[in-house]
DNA sequence: TTTGTATATATGTATATACAAGTTATGTCA
DNA sequence: TGACATAACTTGTATATACATATATACAAA
């Protein structure tokens, strides 16, 4: 809490390497202690804030760790935490031996989430459903087959959906799915939630992560009329890849988005 | 479901819980001390193809942070980083006073890079270059006023780009810039490089972040024209608005972006 | 059956210390 | 002046310790 005394020559030399040492930063508050909120996190907002307002500017290199725990009355520990949210995140670059200095934003190019259709459905309060077009066991062939990399003849799900929010369609699905005899498919658990939850759980299907390819698209006629769209409009493609443990791919297929409901914003090189 | 505190039943009951108790982990080898690979780094590297392989499976507990410094022989706290790193990427789910757990992926969605054209053409060791259709100075109006945040009537600069690749057109560009009388533009600068950085360096306009939205759309006629295409085919575009300090508003317009030759992978969960 | 309490153990935050390793400025010597 | 060693910074890694806080469990009391 004791604020450190700061010599008054620190300011002028410290300008020359396109520091400001901290001149200003002091004016964004300091730490409360009594917050619930952690000191790394205060302080890397106050940084956040500083280069926001301009107090850092791209380019330019921060106070030093144990400059900035003088500044706070905070161990360079505490600091480099904070610190280290912001150069995980991108707004910050760090080098050693030399100091650490903001980023000059990449203004034409970022970071975007393209959320789980049901999750964000229920996030927003609204509902969803999947109405189920269809599902048959069909023997894999042609690229199922190759992006699965199974046997022609390796027996699979093959499934159509349809995915609502608010009553209206918006996305159209079509998955492959390995098929375990084990494992009775219930079509019941179609009606909700993302198909790669009928493997949740399994000893050997259950997925551990997924590869996934945005790209554009025109709605077909077929599509267009499922979706209640003109043939021709844009839409997004969203190509899935499900990988069980070892490797083992489980599921692949795409959703097809409606263009005119679906747009996806950057992340403000958002701190977590 | 109860849980004895027996030594001899550890295994059996751990593995209720889900937690495998670092049985296995030990066959992806230990800590090399000689590496300059940072422990903390190999422990999580360690614990992701644990996942990958199902030693770690989706759901269930990890060993505790004591428990993986005994088995790695590492202290606590850097246990805890590399955790941390696999928590941060998403990967895990440290839940205090219980345990991390290993998260169930999200499969249906996930974060995406738009990458900066430039940028990313340097790196694939291309060439990048913009031609330039039309610079010109006209009074702010309509939507670029409201975006920009200006008065209508104030002198703003229009710029259309063809940004080309391997000799290519791939991207088609319009912006919308505060013009600034104290510093003149230079139409030799806009044959390479983002349109931010004319105002790079800047006192009041250098870019400090930037909110872009990436959509669905079809290739107009002109644009097709331009880019070499047919009308009506699939296209991204990525509309933007770059930010200077104090949330000043000084670039709006965005890129069209050829849907034949563009989409988007997800990332993997990274760990930097 | 419910409630309260004690205990063990889990992760979360903050600090202090030590040393390694990279960069930069400076001073000395030829 | 130029080359080179070095001192004085910077960030990076690892450990130990302390306390705060959340959870699970066992067991006693109502």
């Amino acid at each position: 809490m004791g604020r450190s005394p700061s010599s008054m020559m620190e300011a002028v030399t410290a300008r020359e390497d396109g520091v400001l040492a901290g001149r200003g930063l002091e004016e964004l508050g300091g730490i409360d202690e009594g917050s619930y909120i952690p000191a790394y996190v205060q302080l890397s907002r106050i940084l956040q804030e500083a280069v926001r307002r301009g107090i850092l500017r791209p380019g330019g290199r921060i106070p030093s760790e144990s400059e900035l725990g003088r500044i706070f009355g905070l161990s360079r520990m505490t600091v480099r935490r904070a610190v280290s949210l912001l150069v995980d995140a991108g707004l910050l670059d760090a080098r050693q031996g030399s100091g650490t200095y903001v980023v000059n934003p990449r203004t034409d190019g970022g970071l975007f989430l393209v959320p789980d259709f049901h999750e964000e459905m229920l996030s927003r309060g609204g509902t969803s459903s999947a109405r189920l077009l269809g599902v048959r066991v069909v023997p894999a062939a042609g690229r199922a087959a190759e992006k699965l990399g199974v046997k022609r003849g390796r027996r699979l799900i093959y499934l159509e959906r349809l995915l609502e929010g608010e009553g209206e369609p918006l996305v159209y699905e079509r998955k492959y799915l390995l098929y375990d005899k084990s494992q009775p498919l219930l079509e019941g658990e179609l009606g909700h939630g993302p198909v790669s939850e009928l493997f949740a759980g399994h000893p050997r299907y259950a997925p551990v992560r997924s590869e996934l390819e945005l790209k554009a698209t025109v709605l077909g006629k077929g599509e267009a009329a499922l979706l209640g769209r003109e043939a021709g409009e844009p839409a997004f493609c969203l190509e899935q890849l499900v990988f069980a443990a070892n490797d083992l791919r489980v599921i692949w297929g795409w959703l097809i988005l409606r263009g005119d409901r679906f747009s996806f914003r950057s992340l403000q090189a958002e701190v977590r």
